[in-house]
DNA sequence: CCCATGGATCCCATATCGTGGAACATGCGT
DNA sequence: ACGCATGTTCCACGATATGGGATCCATGGG
């Protein structure tokens, strides 16, 4: 009888949990729902144990099945979550992006969507500045003065005038445009069908946003924002 | 020792898995980050249980912790989940219910969210009638001219002419508006702040569709509608 | 129609693994 | 500095998960 307990850094005394674990996270990452029989041999499980672990999680609505005897999607708790905090877990995912970039700007941070009615700001970062931004959280702005709001329509839906210019830098600016003395730049997050999902963006006083420090600030902004792209899509 | 066994339908040779769901079940329902103390004491498992299952649950990145020995919070994995798939999962949550007002009405029913440029139709569900509708998936359409536009500018940002009537009734309604012979009517569903986060809505020729077969399918609309917003929110 | 086929579930003896009380850290408030 | 509250580690015990094989169930081919 083998216990390799080779390939996870294992404690002890979980290991009944640490499958099951593992198990729904590959239901709720695979691209295409699973059988019992591919889980168990991806995991490498004997079918057995895989179908009664898998029995224990959908009592407690993890997961689902497609047909009496189907496949596995994430049961209506994981729906449910999706469904209600969405935006919020999208918050909490770059928040970490956020601050390294409030850091190492020393500028305010935006993480915002695409809304009905405008630009819709879900979460920001702020520096010690005396000369800041204003929390933006929760306000609506239209999406043609706003750097995000342009990354929304030149990746996505919409046209700007500077769509091919902000396409191929990667990057969208918004200069003295929705409130003189105010400047930003933002990089679009991308989601699976390459439209722009959310934007992140860097905004102060035009004073100290110059053409330079923009110059200077983009590739940090643009290099953040494939990270969220990446961390969005792929493992890790 | 004691081994109540008792609130639970419970299988055999599971208890482990089976406790550990529940406290993912628990961390992803809780409107606040619950403590491992309030874990155990709801879950009624003694604290050290508790540690070690979250603990393993962390290791597979189902759960995260605040601070070093902070309270607990969905994952990295439901996080991605959440952000990748909302409207997926939200379109699988609604599915039953399409499917029921499909079967009642004998109509076209569809589900649809607020996008940027427009009403965004995330599912449909057809009937065996051949003057029908075409699949709408996918399609934006202006907010004033839908029915389930007028519901999210009612219930929420914008603002329609037939505003108060629309909230009053509960309904929103659309005749040969958006296309002539084309008539539809829609029901919002409602988020935590009150605001419609999605609309359902029956849609199908106006030769049908009359004055007085809207009155008969709106009770059925809303009800769905409401049930919708319940099972968003609520548990079970 | 009936028998292969492949997959999922059930069964059950075995010993591995989870259990929980108690002791030990850790950090917060005063 | 000293409790107090909250989380973690330890460890002997035995309850509980394990997995090979039998069973069951849909399919589809002969």
């Amino acid at each position: 009888m083998f216990h390799d307990m080779g390939s996870m850094g294992a404690e002890s005394g979980t290991q009944a949990i640490e499958r099951a674990a593992q198990l729904l996270v590959r239901v709720v990452e695979a691209p295409q729902p699973p059988s019992i029989g591919e889980l168990s041999a991806r995991a490498g499980l004997p079918k057995s144990t895989t179908s009664r672990l898998v029995g224990a999680l959908e009592r407690q609505g993890l997961v689902q099945r497609l047909g009496a005897r189907g496949r596995l999607r994430p049961g209506p708790v994981l729906l449910r979550y999706a469904s209600r905090d969405a935006s919020q877990a999208l918050a909490a995912l770059a928040q970490p992006s956020l601050r390294r970039l409030a850091d190492e700007s020393g500028e305010t941070i935006n993480l915002a969507v695409p809304g009905p009615d405008g630009v819709e700001h879900l979460a920001q970062e702020d520096t010690a500045h005396f000369v800041g931004v204003t929390d933006w959280v929760g306000r609506r702005v239209p999406f043609e003065l706003a750097a995000n709001g342009k990354c929304f329509l030149a990746f996505g839906g919409g046209e700007v005038e500077e769509g091919d210019l902000i396409r191929s830098r990667g990057y969208a600016t918004s200069i003295d445009e929705l409130e003189v003395g105010l400047s930003a730049l933002a990089a679009p997050v991308l989601g699976a069908d390459g439209a722009a999902v959310s934007a992140l963006s860097i905004s102060g006083p035009t004073a100290r946003l110059t053409a330079e420090r923009i110059d200077e600030l983009a590739p940090l902004l643009k290099d953040e924002a494939a990270t969220l792209t990446r961390r969005l899509r792929g493992a890790a």
